[in-house]
Order: C-alpha cells, then sequence, then structure tokens
DNA sequence: TTGTACGCGTTATCAT
DNA sequence: ATGATAACGCGTACAA
C-alpha cells in the first residue's frame, strides 16, 4: 500500500506507461490510443486519483479562486449580493474567497495585500465606507487581476462597475411623498463618502427642486453607520425640530426602523402624523407595524451579474479592454408606513 | 527588465549567490552572515519580492486555507458567527473560503468534494437541515482534515463542537411565559431533522410538564424553514384553533415576527392577548412593535471559539487526540412582547 | 502514439 | 556559512 495520495506517476509506474501519457490520456488528449486512455481511466476511477490542483496552481501561476470583499455581511444587502455571486461561481471552475473590511479603509488594504499574495485570479469588491483613494484596487489591475466594482462606486477607478439607480430610487421615493401631500421632508442620509449617500440625497434635492419645494438644511442629517442604533439619534435631532416635518426619506430600512421607534416615543401616528419610506427592501419590512414602505433594489441580480461579468474577463483575456457599466433600476414600494 | 514576477532566482542571480542562500536569508536562519542577510533583504525589498505561495502550498502539500460551510449567510445568525470567525483567522496565515450549502444535503456534499480536492487545511461546518448522514465529514477527518461542527450538532460524529444550549434557551423562556400566567402556550416549531429543533421543543416540553400543564398537541407545529414567510400559515393554524393560545414560543425571530404580524391581523393586542418570544435576538427585534423578548446567543462569541479550536488543531497536530464540546448558555431578553 | 526532460518557486538535505 | 541537488505533482515541447 501506498502512502498519501495518488499521483499520475502511481498510474503510471502500475500501467507500465510514462507518467506524460497518464496526464494526456486524462486530459483527454487527442493523439492517445483509445485503449490506452481508457486502462488510465479505469484505473484513475479505480484507485480514486484526485488531481493536484496545488500543483497545477504552481504551473499555472493561479489560484483558480476570486476574492470577494465587502464592508459587512451581518446585514441583508451584502449577505444576498454574496449569495447571487456564489450562485454563479460554484457552477465555475472558481472558488470565491469573501473578505471583511469592516468599513475600514486599513483592512481593505490589508485584504487586497492578501489576495495579491495568494495569486488571486479576480477580485469583486464594494469599497469601505472610509475608502476615497482607489490606488490598491489600480495595483492588482496592473498585475493583471480584473476588478468589478459593485454597489458603491469608486469615483474615477477604471473598472467594470454593477451600480443600482440610487438617485432614481431617491427620486421616485421623494416624489411619492410629495405626491400624497407631505410638504416637510426630511432626509436620514448615510454615511458621508458614499456614492450610495450622494446619490440618494441628490434624488431626495432634485425632487424638492422639481416641485418647488425649498430645502430646509435642518432636514437633512447624516446617520454615522447603517445599523438601528446609528439612526436614533440622528431621528431624534429631526423629530425634535421646531417645525417638525411630515416624512423621512431614509438612506436604508435600518435607519427608517430606528425612525418609526423613534416616531412612535415621540407619539407620532405613522403614516398619519408622519410618513416614512427606507431603502434596501429588507426581508423584514413588509413585517413589522406597520409595514415599510421601501426602495427595492435587485441584489440578488447584483450579485450574479457582477460574477459573471468577471467570469467573461476570466475566461478571454481580451473582455477586459472595454469596462462595462451596469446600473439596475431599483422599485418604489409602498406599503403602509406612508401615506 | 525581466517579466513576471521577482523569484529568489533572480535575488540570488543579482547577488551571485545561490537560491538556497537566498531563500534562508529571508527566513532568519541561524546560519547565514549578518551580512550576506542585510544584504539579500535589501534587495528583495527594492524588488519588492513576494513569495510565491501557491508553490509553498505545493511543497507543503497545504492550502494554508480553511473552509467554513454554512446554510445560509442572508440572516443575521451565521452572517454573525462567521464574522467572529473571520476576527480571529484574520490574524492567522490563513484564509477563509466560505461555502453556502443552500441547507441542501446534495449541495453540502458537492462542497466538502469541492475542498478536499483544494486540499484545505480545516473546515468549520454547521451542517444543512437535509444532512442525516455525516459520512462526508468523516471522510474529511479520515484524510487528517480538522472539523468543527458549530450551532447545529451533528448527532454520531465525533468531532469538536460549538453548540449553544439550546434546551435551557426554551425551558427559561417557557417558564417565563407560564411564570407570567401564561396557561396555553403553543410552539412554533423549527423545521424537523435539526438538533436546534430538537433541543428547543425539549426544552418547550419539559418546562409544561414541570409545571404540571398538559402538552395540547394541537399547539406544536413545525415551520418549513427560518423565513418570514415560513411562520404564516403555521401562525395562523394555531391562532384559528378553537381553543386559542396565550402565549407562543416561536422556534426564532423570524418566525415570532409572523407571529405577531398574523396575531395583529387577527385583532389581538401582544401582550395583553397574547405573549410572543422568539430566539436569536437578531438586531431589529429590538426596535420592532411591541419590541420583541426572545433568547439571546452568544454568536460572535461561537464564531470565534470554534475558529480558535480549529487553529489548535492546525498548530499542534496532536491536539486531535480529544474533541472538545462547549457549550454556550444563551440568555432571555424580555422586552414589550410577553407580559 | 508515446517517452524524455524540463520547469513552475520554494525549502530541506546533504555536501563543502 | 553557503552551494548543489532533489523534491512537491503536473503539463508540455521536443524527441523518438
Amino acid at each position: 500500500m501506498k502512502k498519501g495520495r495518488v499521483t499520475i506517476k502511481d498510474i503510471a509506474r502500475e500501467l507500465n506507461i510514462a507518467p506524460s501519457t497518464v496526464s494526456r490520456a486524462l486530459n483527454d488528449h487527442p493523439a492517445i490510443k483509445k485503449e490506452t486512455k481508457d486502462a488510465v481511466k479505469a484505473l484513475a476511477e479505480a484507485l480514486d486519483y484526485q488531481p493536484n490542483l496545488l500543483a497545477l496552481n504552481l504551473l499555472q501561476k493561479k489560484s483558480n479562486t476570486i476574492g470577494v470583499i465587502v464592508p459587512e455581511i451581518t446585514g441583508h444587502f451584502f449577505s444576498a449580493i454574496i449569495t447571487g455571486i456564489q450562485d454563479v461561481i460554484v457552477d465555475s471552475e472558481y472558488n470565491i474567497m469573501i473578505c471583511l473590511s469592516n468599513e475600514s479603509y486599513e483592512e481593505e488594504l490589508t485584504i487586497v495585500k492578501r489576495l495579491s499574495k495568494i495569486q488571486i485570479d479576480g477580485v469583486l469588491v464594494s469599497p469601505s465606507s472610509e475608502t476615497k483613494n482607489f490606488d490598491h484596487f489600480r495595483r492588482l489591475q496592473k498585475s493583471g487581476i480584473p476588478v468589478v466594482v459593485f454597489d458603491r462606486d469608486c469615483p474615477g477607478l477604471e473598472a467594470d462597475k454593477v451600480l443600482v439607480d440610487d438617485y432614481f430610487g431617491a427620486f421616485q421615493a421623494v416624489e411619492y411623498l410629495i405626491g400624497t401631500g407631505c410638504k416637510n421632508i426630511a432626509h436620514l442620509g448615510g454615511p458621508l463618502n458614499l456614492s450610495t449617500t450622494d446619490h440618494r440625497l441628490q434624488g431626495y434635492l432634485d425632487a424638492l427642486e422639481k416641485n418647488n419645494i425649498e430645502v430646509n438644511k435642518e432636514y437633512i442629517v447624516h446617520v454615522p453607520g447603517f445599523n438601528h442604533k446609528d439612526g436614533i439619534k440622528p431621528s431624534k435631532k429631526i423629530l425634535e425640530l421646531k417645525k417638525r416635518p411630515d416624512a423621512i426619506f431614509a438612506y436604508n430600512d435600518n435607519i427608517a426602523i430606528s425612525a418609526m421607534h423613534v416616531a412612535k416615543k415621540f407619539g407620532l401616528k405613522i403614516p398619519e402624523d408622519i410618513s416614512i419610506i427606507g431603502f434596501d427592501d429588507e426581508p423584514h419590512s413588509n413585517f413589522i407595524t406597520p409595514s415599510l414602505s421601501t426602495v427595492w433594489q435587485p441584489v440578488y441580480s447584483m450579485g450574479m451579474l457582477s460574477a459573471r461579468i468577471l467570469l467573461s474577463h476570466l475566461n478571454d483575456k481580451n473582455t477586459a479592454l472595454k469596462f462595462r457599466r451596469e446600473v439596475f433600476k431599483p422599485e418604489l414600494v409602498i406599503r403602509a408606513s406612508s401615506r
């Protein structure tokens, strides 16, 4: 009995042929007699031969792995995107390595270095909210690693991008609020330095302007993070204003739920006293009371498309010439938290 | 100018020394003159030398990667565990490969084969709800790959396990309901064939028995899945009973929220007409109305401990002799959805 | 149709 | 203190 796992050498010795012949037989090389091919395959099967991918990796100078860099996965948003990515990649030869930057530029840098060390073949990334400089991604590209950016844009970086029309989503939501008679609409904006924050804010502003509603700067408060707790203080700040708003458009559902929570504490009725609209359409948003109006994003599709684009680069090296920019349309979902 | 990345050979040639000397210098081998060591390191720095991990992998027959197999990540539970795992592993030499079984035994099998092919060094796993046979994990163990099971037990499998005392959590919750005067307590049980489902059900049953409350079989309904929608029909079924229960202990927060949703539709007041307690303490559970009483689990710690145990096996091969079994205590969190 | 020889980048062993 | 050589497992150009 041999120790260790069986290699092509073992098969070769057993069959009294050269290892290279075994290799060719296994790979269906045309110039191999059917006879020997069958013999090799039969023995490989019998011996439960497993090709050593580690050896292949070295030979081909690639790890057959793609890196996915996301800020976090405890929320539903990135988890769903990752699920979409996974469902595409799983049918390919590649493996996925998911890396969490924890919304930190430093950690993102460390991750990129790591991925580069293990000779990753491609990268899917949604940058941290701290990231303003994208040279680390450019370095990846320079060493021939295709980079696909999703959800959060990296302004100035030339790369494939799969985004959502946040502006459109926000505009729709705010116009809806205006259409239902709301006059004083506040915006709980996202953390600064994020493309999504900027675009949703701009959609909000433009919707007001288009409808000749003056912007009240006190009505715009940015939250420090993406979780429920991050929305509490900003919500209070807004609801304590002398001229209390009659509607809130929140950066995401978590924040919207915080706002609902605070509004209820203030004794306000939703949506009679105040309308609230979120963003993301998280699963539970439909089951809370009142059910939350929100802006749905095609998260799963975004994940799938991002992965497909990356795969296409990995398969045809010449595809890399042109960068694609795909922008999904979000959809307004009206439920009970808005008039 | 050289093409490709710089290797120790390049450094060796440049310095007119042997590649092996370069290797030793880089690895701080004791028997190397400080002079040459410095020269080598300086040049390596200057040339931005990066060791080729792919070559090392082949040499050491290990991928420096550990696999994490979970049923899904769209919920908060596994996402938080993974975050804990990640935060421990990131400080080690290892990389993480997260794999989603989608609650499917077949996919879990495929994943295990894949991981085994890429010569994974260790595995952290929470089995799918379909998985009844654990031979695929045993095969991993046989080939020397340590396996750590977390959250969902694999009965009969000898491996390290990091679990939660679901029985205790359920028992506490139900005793609390009894203590607040509830007489007719229903249980929305989890999907069948899961250790967590069994243990929570048993905790429920034993709490009733201890308090001399007869078990009403109509009060026990199992949900088909873990999401909100999976709880709707079972909730209706329970709330439509002639003898409507005055409390529901739900398998998890999602299901509990479904139950709240349905109860409200039935015109019931929570907690006046019916108390509801969930399990997991998801982030939003504190912000819905009424805020959800639930059973908190130390998810992040579970992830960290699981990862630490795996790392300890990876470092000392002899640690593998004894399997650890760590059971965390969950904690009852009373909020407004229960009397 | 098949075998030989080499290389991928690194480290370990054995010399020197 | 350092160099030469082999080895990890595989694929492939070249030779036969």
